[in-house]
DNA sequence: ACAGGCTCCTGCAGGC
DNA sequence: TGCCTGCAGGAGCCTG
């Protein structure tokens, strides 16, 4: 499933290859899912803009888009500068099984395709879910106000506001990693192994944390994250970056998928409980 | 404020 | 071999 790291992935793929590229056609599939705004109205959105830049927020991808043909106001062309301010913007969650694709227009379409953009260059950008967990968002900038997850980057926090996150929560660590508008990008995946990483149990309380302890962890979350990013993502399920490439941080998970397999660290065989609803992985002997 | 349950959806694994 | 069942999970919602 993509987290922090394979989103990243895949925006700066994303980035790349369309950045300055101009969308000329869009088709929408059917399905009254997975779209946060209806298919009509991001479909004619997009059509005509410029894309000036795709990034990263939390587990969002966020294009940048400059103004459509015949929408400047003459003033506006004479300065010469509206082309380089962003619009609107195309606001993508891949969910659980998401997957944004640059392609040539005659690949094969994979099963579940629901958005082709055309592009100026030749190139498709497609955008395919199987289990349509994910989301797609068009915000016209003029009308409201640019996206911004609610919770913090992990990569950035510093250790007083990382430790503020989590003060007097009565909540499980683990689910408070998930929490989104505590802290946007961190997934199953990634919760598992900064706790793992840090030493820390998964069911231990929030905000029971010593200082200490919640300083290994913010290290742990971002050094785990920054290798994964280093490496292209974990490709579990079926994670592929725009090209269709898969990842490699699968293969130092330490905990995540790992149950019954000895520790790397101690052999003690991880354990498998359920936190939060959602799987969760550790090793008895190095997490206290 | 938080837990727990449910919903969405499909692919895959396990059982028989 | 093939069918059926159950499970996985991000996020949003509702209820307790």
């Amino acid at each position: 499933m993509p987290e922090l790291p394979e989103v990243e992935t895949i925006a700066r793929g994303v980035r790349e290859r369309v950045r300055g590229d101009r969308i000329v056609q869009a088709w929408f599939g059917g399905h009254r899912e997975p779209f946060k705004t209806p298919p009509l109205r991001q479909a004619k959105g997009l059509v005509g803009r410029i894309v000036l830049d795709v990034h990263r927020t939390g587990k969002h991808i966020v294009c940048e888009l400059g103004a459509a043909d015949g929408e400047l106001p003459a003033k506006s062309l004479r300065l010469n500068t509206p082309e380089k301010m962003p619009h609107a913007q195309w606001i993508v969650h891949l969910g659980m099984t998401g997957r944004l694709l640059v392609t040539s227009p005659d690949a094969p379409l994979a099963a579940h395709t629901h958005v082709r953009l055309s592009l100026a260059s030749g190139r498709e950008l497609r955008f395919v879910d199987p289990r349509r967990f994910g989301r797609l968002e068009f915000r016209d900038l003029r009308r409201s106000p640019g996206f911004s997850a609610t919770g913090a980057e992990p990569l950035t926090i510093g250790p007083e506001a990382f430790a503020a996150l989590f003060h007097s929560r009565r909540l499980a660590i683990k689910a408070a990693l998930l929490n989104q508008t505590l802290l946007a990008g961190v997934g199953n995946i990634y919760a598992d192994e900064s706790l793992f990483h840090a030493g820390i149990r998964p069911r231990r309380m929030a905000g029971r944390l010593t200082r200490a302890e919640l300083e290994r962890l913010r290290l742990a979350l971002r050094q785990v994250l920054k290798h994964a990013i280093r490496l292209g993502g974990s490709s579990v399920s079926d994670y592929v970056d725009a090209d269709g490439v898969r990842g490699f941080f699968q293969l130092e998970h330490c905990v995540y998928q790992r149950s019954g397999l000895p520790c790397r660290l101690c052999q003690t065989p991880i354990r498998r409980i359920v936190v939060a609803g959602r799987g969760t992985h550790y090793c008895a002997n190095c997490q206290q």
